[in-house]
DNA sequence: ATGACCGAGTTGCTTTTTTAACCGAGTAAC
DNA sequence: GTTACTCGGTTAAAAAAGCAACTCGGTCAT
């Protein structure tokens, strides 16, 4: 089931561990832009190289995040059983992040979590930087849904409208209510968006 | 007063701390032949080879906290202040040692500590390598205390007293008395010791 | 407007570590 | 007696990390 994991693999996760959770804590601590790169790289114990090996930029270092769900949409649509609509998968899978609270549902009240949704839309680079990510699940999404103009409606449509849940809950618990509380909302909003998608 | 620390030097220091504890405390859990260099690679997480870079030996596993101590006879005959006579910094340098229930005099009745002397003086190919650096600390001494026959023999003898006190001070511990119970013999036998030396 | 500084990212070189394979001695199986 | 282990210790090649010095764009003083 897991892969033998030697002891160079081992070191590697968790220096990339080491390296997001110090910057995560710093940013959501003082801020994107108060804090330097280098003070991340002290914070973790690393040289400066080192970080950039891991992160490409300083933006990913917040937005490893959400690229690790990077191509999920996708998965999901070509992993389906046969005989099962992709937007059904789709809207299945969503609802599955929604039970387990998920935190790219927007539906999670974790202090950290919320605290961490604040700092990625506040800061322009990163909403900036995070709107590129989405591009490529799009792309990728519109491949696995098939060819030409359709597809791509197709997948712009189910992502926006993952997006608008997502954000929807988010401003729900950044409002004061907790996760429980919006759940059934959520769910239902869930439903009803993407049964007109159909 | 303490040397600009590199993360390259911080992290070495880590390694071979982590070596060593991994290393002793799996010894005194299963003892020194139960316990193969690949389990303690293993324990502290990092490969055979680096292990054998921090430390030559199975052996050095264990006596590199004696090690730390090498030489410091030597020292504290050439740091002496002026007037002073070797014999004399030499004896109140043990004492003072026994007032901080330093290991190295054996009068220190930590579980841990007791535990390590007995591993030490049980396993032969231990009690046989720490002879060896006695050896190599009497040599260090010898050259500090001048040149010539004379030096060297006083340096055993130095050395030769001190062996015998750790040995009873550990003794009595190892009987399940208390280094506080003990320490005001300790300190008499060292007296006496030392001054018969003069 | 110029020069000094700061922060993101890069480059080249060196040191450290992993990996896998090996050696040589001991020892248990058969 | 050979075979096949285990264990201490070594080797060579390749990956990873550290370090220092650099580029490049901005910002702030003078």
């Amino acid at each position: 089931m897991s892969e033998p994991t030697g002891l160079r693999a081992r070191k590697k996760e968790r220096t990339r561990d080491a390296i997001g959770d110090a910057a995560v804590s710093l940013f959501l601590e003082r801020g994107f832009d108060r804090v330097s790169v280098n003070d991340i790289a002290a914070a973790a114990e690393i040289s400066k190289p080192t970080l950039f090996r891991y992160f490409p930029t300083k933006e990913d270092l917040v937005l490893h995040r959400f690229a690790d769900h990077q191509g999920e949409a996708a998965r999901v649509v070509r992993d389906r059983r046969s005989g099962i609509e992709p937007v059904t998968a789709l809207h299945r899978h969503f609802r599955a992040g929604l039970d387990r609270y998920d935190p790219v549902t927007g539906l999670n009240d974790h202090p950290e979590v919320v605290a961490f949704h604040r700092l990625v839309f506040t800061t322009p680079s990163l909403a900036g930087r995070l709107t590129r990510y989405q591009l490529e699940d799009e792309e990728a999404l519109a491949d696995a849904l098939g060819e030409g103009i359709q597809a791509r409606l197709r997948a712009a449509q189910v992502l926006a409208v993952q997006r608008v849940l997502a954000r929807t809950n988010w401003q729900k618990i950044a409002d004061g209510r907790t996760a429980d509380a919006v759940h059934p909302e959520a769910v239902a909003d869930a439903d009803q968006a993407f049964n007109q998608l159909r």
